[in-house]
DNA sequence: CGACGGGTTGAGCCAGCTCAATGGGCGTGG
DNA sequence: CCACGCCCATTGAGCTGGCTCAACCCGTCG
């Protein structure tokens, strides 16, 4: 038998599933296409037969400004759903497109609403996922709005770390990391010009090295401390501290 | 009989409510409490016993930043829930305030399972409400990430006076904003004095004028073109344009 | 070996910030 | 009725993070 999804890892988080549920939600992702990267799997506005979810690469939620920017709204990693509940919104209101060669599964979305009907602990494993992307978005939006560029790589970085751990795909202090510079500027709203001087600085600070397309930090604490990155918001488990903030 | 709850209003949007589910939901917000301005509905990290219902007045999503700023991340207008689903995620990744005086439902958790069990085109409503909350949130952050400041109120305004109107609280090109300039900042993440100047820019562009805390725009296709409005992430119905957008 | 897709570096500019002071409406107390 | 204080809006002056424009470099691939 091989080793379990990364859906199954993921969805884990946020419900007590059982074997039939993990072996149900396996053979979900267990077909999967090759898709190139910089390849559209949704288009804003138009309806979806399918429902899509990435096995290996990286995809993201991005919208087209009129001016012809990029902004990226959300990475998917491997084991995220992509547009799980579109159906319930009629029309998809952002693009999803791919950003590295990735591997896809696709769903009909039949076979999606019968699974959800069978297995509560999957539908409400699937809920629970939504509503992380949404806490995910909120903290996205903290992080564009409030911070100077160096804390938002950081920040970017120890999420995209943190959300690959928990899926098994990160290294002890380092994950692959094969977005162009320009690709991270679209993630943040910032210029390539820009993500290439602030990296340059942090690996100045000693905050990060890179090497090969992976990225490495010798001290997570540090670089997190930096980023003012508090992993409560992902909902993984564990990491939330006591109660704090309130009107001053 | 009284008029139908700016909840129902709201939730018609997202399912073919019919009498008697509209009576339910009228019955859950008949009750409210007064709740002053900038007063904390439920604090980050904290579990929650109740579900609140804004009544009248506006509340906010918020988180604090190290240095003391308040990062707005969501408005609640009447008929929004402010936090149905957290049951799901065991804890809130933020807190909720009131912005300005306002009348609050507290329901128990209890009565929204129950309601949400027996009532399945509620249950698809109150799912559909977070999945828009979710795709505001994806729009939020263009606007903050993307646009300048100008663009941004103007956006901001838009998306009010739209959420407003689907509940019946706007005027005809008007609306009121009872929201101070520093508020307005904390909102789109720009300074009060900044704030200041942009609005004084918008009136002299004739785009906006402002008195009584009563915000009115003479061409809103004017002001939406501006601020690169489209509506369609609302999902407030018939506001889709066709497909659109690619990667280039 | 040339083209191309990235990364690196330099110079000048501007939106939005900080600090700071002023003004006006309004409630409260004398 | 006035004086005071408070909250909020307004205005000015200088600073800077991040942008634009423009080279140049380097590894890869046909």
């Amino acid at each position: 038998m091989t080793e379990e999804s990364h859906l199954t890892r993921k969805l884990r988080f946020g419900a007590a599933l059982g074997k039939e549920e993990a072996c149900r939600l396996d053979r979900l992702v267990r077909e999967a296409v090759p898709v190139p990267a910089r390849t559209d799997l949704v288009v804003q506005y138009q309806a979806t037969e399918h429902v899509h979810v990435v096995k290996s690469g990286v995809a993201c939620r991005y919208k087209m400004m009129p001016d012809g920017r990029r902004a990226i709204l959300a990475l998917l990693l491997p084991g995220d759903f992509c547009d799980l509940h579109v159906a319930i919104l009629d029309y998809m209101d952002h693009s999803i497109g791919t950003l590295v060669d990735c591997e896809i599964s696709r769903v009909s979305r039949n076979e999606i609403e019968c699974m959800l009907t069978h297995y509560p602990l999957i539908n409400r494993a699937c809920w629970w996922a939504t509503l992380v992307d949404e806490a995910v978005l909120r903290e996205w939006l903290v992080n564009i709005g409030r911070r100077r560029t160096d804390q938002q790589l950081a920040h970017l970085f120890c999420e995209i770390y943190v959300r690959l751990k928990a899926v098994g795909l990160a290294g002890d202090h380092s994950f692959r990391m094969p977005f162009t510079q320009e690709t991270l500027g679209d993630l943040i709203g910032a210029t390539q010009v820009h993500v290439q001087r602030t990296m340059a600085q942090l690996r100045g600070a000693g905050l990060i090295t890179l090497q090969d397309r992976v990225i490495a930090f010798p001290d997570f604490d540090a670089l997190a401390g930096f980023a003012e990155f508090e992993p409560g918001y992902l909902h993984l488990g564990g990491m939330a501290p006591g109660p704090d903030g309130s009107h001053g």
